[in-house]
DNA sequence: TTATACTCTACCATTATGATAGAGATTATA
DNA sequence: TATAATCTCTATCATAATGGTAGAGTATAA
């Protein structure tokens, strides 16, 4: 698995919606300038968002984006599955992947399947209502420190 | 952590070595025939893992590769390091990476570290002898089977 | 001397990645 | 109804990574 930039930028965005639940939309240029995205970048990756469901649009002024669903329904692994594809480590199985001919000698498959196994295992295993929780606390904890 | 070509192409060959230990040197082109490798390409994934120091060569006529250690020195997380790089989902910690300019606020950081961690535990815990052992075994059952 | 290897550097084609550009469609509101 | 603010869509592009090819050079056993 590898996370790009698209990744990143998705799961901060949807992070950033999860935080803002039940408030009103977040535009575009809101979104972008809390995660330090470029903008036209974002909007297509927020176009690839709405075509998986994730997010909800409202056009025209006072439009912007909110999340489809609450928060507890959305898991990480969903949305690096939809940016990023497949968390395998290499597509062993895959019929692209040639290099493999016969997979049922091939003793290094196990292992990365079950390093897949293992990675599912986090990022199948929390939403982001958790992980607006989690940040919320971490910029509390900051605010009392100062 | 993404497994590429090369990357697959380097383990195949050095478990090829594995199972080889003790006898004599593997030609390139013999190496090449075993894994189906394109031979150029295979030419300079040896001379890295030479320059790793996981095999050594011979020049000359009766040439050829062999392993520079025993193959229980050398674990798979090793190799995979060494000619596919570091095996984090996303380098978030990396100065190239520009994304997170406050990795202390940064939820998602646990996540990344915790698959790097337990996809270490798989790889930096299993040597090439272990590998080749589970070779040869199926390579035998797959004989008495037929 | 020669055949058979490894060595080294350069080059190249394709794809993925990370954007940027600009015209168009929609809608609240003055 | 005009307009400003917004999302929508398609095209384009620069760079780097990946996967691979080419060819000349060096070493050595027989």
């Amino acid at each position: 698995m590898r996370i790009t930039y698209k990744g990143d930028y998705a799961l901060k965005t949807i992070l950033n919606l999860a935080l803002n639940y039940g408030g009103e939309t977040l535009t575009i240029h809101d979104l972008a300038k809390r995660s330090d995205i470029p903008i036209k970048f974002l909007e297509q990756i927020l176009l690839d968002l709405k075509r998986g469901g994730f997010v909800e649009s409202r056009r025209g002024k006072i439009g912007g984006y909110l999340l489809a669903k609450q928060p507890s329904r959305i898991k990480l692994g969903e949305v690096i599955r939809f940016i990023d594809g497949p968390i395998e480590p290499i597509a062993c199985t895959d019929k692209i992947y040639a290099g493999c001919k016969d997979t049922s000698k091939c003793i290094f498959r196990k292992i990365w399947q079950e390093i897949a196994l293992k990675t599912s295992d986090v990022i199948d295993n929390i939403t982001f209502e958790e992980l607006a929780s989690r940040q919320k606390r971490i910029q509390e904890s900051l605010v009392y420190s100062i």
